[in-house]
RNA sequence: GUGGGCGUAGCUCAGUUGGUUAGAGCGCCAGGUUGUGGCCCUGGAGGCCGUGGGUUCAAAUCCCAUCGCUCACCCCA
């Protein structure tokens, strides 16, 4: 037996549904919002994430699925969002009209070992908003992301924010933090200790108690911020506590690309396992520039959607959505049959969900999968209706029947669907 | 890459100090109702006990290896 690589999985029945759901509502929040669907292609050039995330990333260094195609191209399977879109957005010269505001959702693909709330393959779904450098476009992009958990039922995110500065106000706080940590490097973790050379930044958010404790008091970025990055940064809070959505300034976030700079945030929530960020985003004003067009600021955030579902679940917040059957078709005897199956047909075509037996069953086990399936209707269609040219509607919700003829009824019953619509019924 | 836990029916899991035809609940199929679902009752189908090797008169059970799943470290969504 061949199984689903592995930190992979098949989203199937019960689950599938809400996955349905929540798409559906993400982009019903992203029409609000005026945001625009931009897919682009599951795998990239190698090069464009190697620049775009940056080398010295886990990311990728150690996580992409990279692969050689038969034309000796290096290809990697997309392991984030943003860079793909803004090579898009190069592409079809999207700068020619700003601001530009887009979205997309799909697959990722990273090579880790999976655990609670982290996979191989997992979905995520961003948005990215460019040429708007001023702190409103931050703020738009947080409340972005703080309404797409609201509006699931989420009300227990917390989000985190901080500034990262600018290449000049950051680069000084970098040499400045190397120097205090020069002292201390033999204290710190391993991890820390290739970090002082390459990104001495993510030393600040290192959970190891190790590292926590030799620490103590470091410098924080927020007060070597140049006058232009700390105006921003604050224009940034107070159009957040004006929408009054509340946030914590964390002056250790971090966050693990190379692009961000100033505004950075993250989303976390509880019942993750391990993990505690459902999402998370930030300003990158120059990675359009880094890959080769014009200067355009940028701010995005993207959400992890198995994540987001776990918390769901965690709240025992149910997405429901419409997959049952509104007629469900039992007809007795090869007669019978055959006249179902043109009736059932003739309603699906005028878009009736209609379940349609393919071979002849008894009533009794009929009726069970009618009721399993949670149909709203059932005609039932023997020898004695054929006689009289009718068939007998059964309401399933309390057993009542009534007769009804043959003469019209793919006509007659597509009435009953116009009017009663959907019902929110659920098979699972 | 490193470590812990777990692999028995479609699903969730029992299975005693190794001992005869490996069990339950749910689900599925059929019957109880010669044409009526949900509740109930009866019966049935369905298992190389993850795989390979070893110990033993005898292995689902003990040992080794291997694969898979899972949780955690690292990092992130």
């Amino acid at each position: 037996m061949i199984n689903a690589p592995r930190g992979t999985n098949d989203i199937l029945l019960p689950q599938v549904t809400l996955w349905q759901e929540l798409e559906r509502r993400l982009r019903e929040l992203c029409r609000a919002y005026g945001y625009s669907e931009l897919r682009t292609p599951i795998f990239e050039s190698t090069e464009l994430f190697a620049r775009g995330v940056g080398e010295g990333t886990d990311i990728v260094d150690k996580e992409m699925y990279n692969f050689t195609d038969r034309g000796g191209r290096k290809i990697t399977l997309r392991p984030e969002g943003t860079a793909p879109v803004v090579r898009a957005f190069l592409e079809h010269k999207l700068h020619s009209t700003l601001p530009s505001r887009l979205y997309y959702l799909g697959p990722m693909f990273r090579y880790e070992r999976p655990q609670a709330g982290r996979m191989r393959q997992f979905h995520q779904f961003g948005c990215e908003l460019f040429g708007a450098e001023g702190p409103f476009a931050d703020v738009e992009i947080i409340d972005l992301a703080w309404t797409t958990y609201r509006s699931l039922g989420i009300e227990d995110v917390q989000i985190k924010i901080n500034s990262l500065g600018c290449e000049t106000c950051r680069g000084a706080f970098r040499e400045e933090l190397k120097k205090r940590l020069e002292p201390k490097l033999g204290e710190l973790c391993n991890n820390c200790q290739t970090r002082h050379a390459r990104n001495p930044l993510r030393i600040l958010d290192c959970k190891s108690p190790q590292c926590q404790n030799a620490l103590g008091q470091l410098p924080q970025i927020l007060d070597y911020l140049c006058p232009d990055c700390r105006e921003h940064f604050s224009g940034v809070q107070k159009g957040l506590s004006a929408l009054e959505i509340p946030v914590l300034v964390d002056p250790n976030l971090v966050r693990g690309f190379d692009y961000y700079n100033r505004t950075v945030f993250e989303v976390v929530a509880e019942g993750l396992g391990a993990q505690d960020a459902i999402g998370g985003g930030g300003r990158y004003n120059k990675l359009v520039e880094e890959l080769g067009g014009p200067s355009v600021p940028a701010v995005g955030f993207a959400a992890g959607l198995e994540r987001t579902l776990l918390v769901l679940e965690q709240y025992g917040i149910k997405l429901t959505r419409d997959d049952a059957p509104f007629l469900y078709l039992a007809p007795l005897g090869e007669e019978a049959l055959a006249v179902a199956f043109k009736i059932g047909t003739q309603l699906r075509h005028r878009g009736v969900p209609t379940y349609l037996p393919l071979e002849e069953r008894s009533l009794k086990a009929q009726m069970k999968v009618a009721n399993r399936q949670a149909a709203r209707w059932t005609l039932i269609l023997g020898d004695e209706e054929l006689e009289k040219r009718q068939a007998v509607l059964r309401k399933m919700d309390d057993g009542t029947q009534t007769e009804i003829p043959l003469e019209g009824i793919v006509e007659l019953i597509e009435d009953l669907f116009q009017k009663e619509g959907s019902s929110g019924r659920c098979k699972a």
